[in-house]
DNA sequence: TTCGATGCAAAGAATTTGCACGCCA
DNA sequence: TGGCGTGCAAATTCTTTGCATCGAA
């Protein structure tokens, strides 16, 4: 009995400035230049990538791609996404213990973490300099070098939270 | 293709204090208190999670315990877990796509974080009280209470970020 | 024309569930 | 003795793979 999650990720008070619409060109670019042919599913896994920025499973891109009436084989949501994977373009975000989830990588290096709620199970994306400031300083606290790094909270989400200040 | 991650929780400079050494004790009591009978397959669980301190798989508990000549079941291993996380005793860590992993919570809030080595897969575990006051004051800057944090580092281990210094 | 991309179906891995028996309180 | 705990086996869920065909360069 897993709870339903629903992208939340507006209405938080750390804003995500807005990204460069075009990471779906720069994904094709790279496959390109690795020499990689295009393809209709896979054009169309971008597209939705790009559209929702946020922690997407791979059922939930197929059901995307479904309802805009241009279905694509399971099979192939997985392929496309490890193929992402392996270039970096994509993520996997683990949010719980249920389907893993996407999303894609901005090659200028921002990005965001995420908050579970634990009452509704929405997700909230949020991005805070000073949490990525802290993690640096930490790596140098450890004496390790650190690539990368996921923050993920569990909390309420504004909604739940009882509505006090609505 | 998934690297066998190795338990390798020393050697890092920031230390895990020692911790109670009778969590299983502790967590006995618990179910015994929710009205729960006693049963020799849990009670050998809560010794290996008690002993590895650090993220271990469900296979992994199941070989330990076959290994010391007393096997139990799969299914009783996943419900033992099941159990246990119900009651807030054990949390499940994330740190990649292959199974689930599992560690002891404690009661007095002690708790860690992870690092796997991108080099050799093994699972470095650290504590680090400044990041987790940074955690704290992220809570105010978001504005929304967090119940539970995690934090996973990709990076190198002492290991394999050539030994220089040795 | 050649090789990657895709769909379909089957396989595989991790986890959960059903059911019967055994043991603890 | 009643009900939880456990083992075995089957079912589910998520993901990957095999193979034939389609489409892009």
């Amino acid at each position: 009995m897993r709870p339903v999650l629903i992208l939340a990720n507006a209405g938080y008070p750390v804003t995500i400035t807005t990204e460069p619409p075009n990471w779906s060109e720069h994904a094709e670019a790279v496959l390109a230049r690795a020499g990689h042919q295009r393809g209709g599913a896979r054009e169309r896994i971008l597209a939705v990538l790009d559209r929702e920025r946020c922690a997407l499973t791979a059922v939930e891109i197929e059901e995307a791609l479904r309802g805009e009436g241009t279905p694509i084989a399971r099979a192939s949501v997985y392929r496309v996404l490890e193929l992402l994977l392996a270039h970096g373009l994509v993520e996997r975000v683990a949010v719980g213990p249920g389907q893993a989830r996407f999303e894609s990588v901005h090659p200028d290096g921002r990005h965001h973490h995420h908050l579970v709620c634990v009452h509704c199970g929405s997700l909230v994306a949020f991005d805070d300099p000073e949490l990525e400031a802290e993690i640096d300083r930490l790596s140098g606290r450890l004496g390790l070098p650190i690539e990368h790094h996921d923050v993920l909270l569990r909390g309420s989400c504004r909604g739940c939270c009882e509505p006090a200040a609505g």
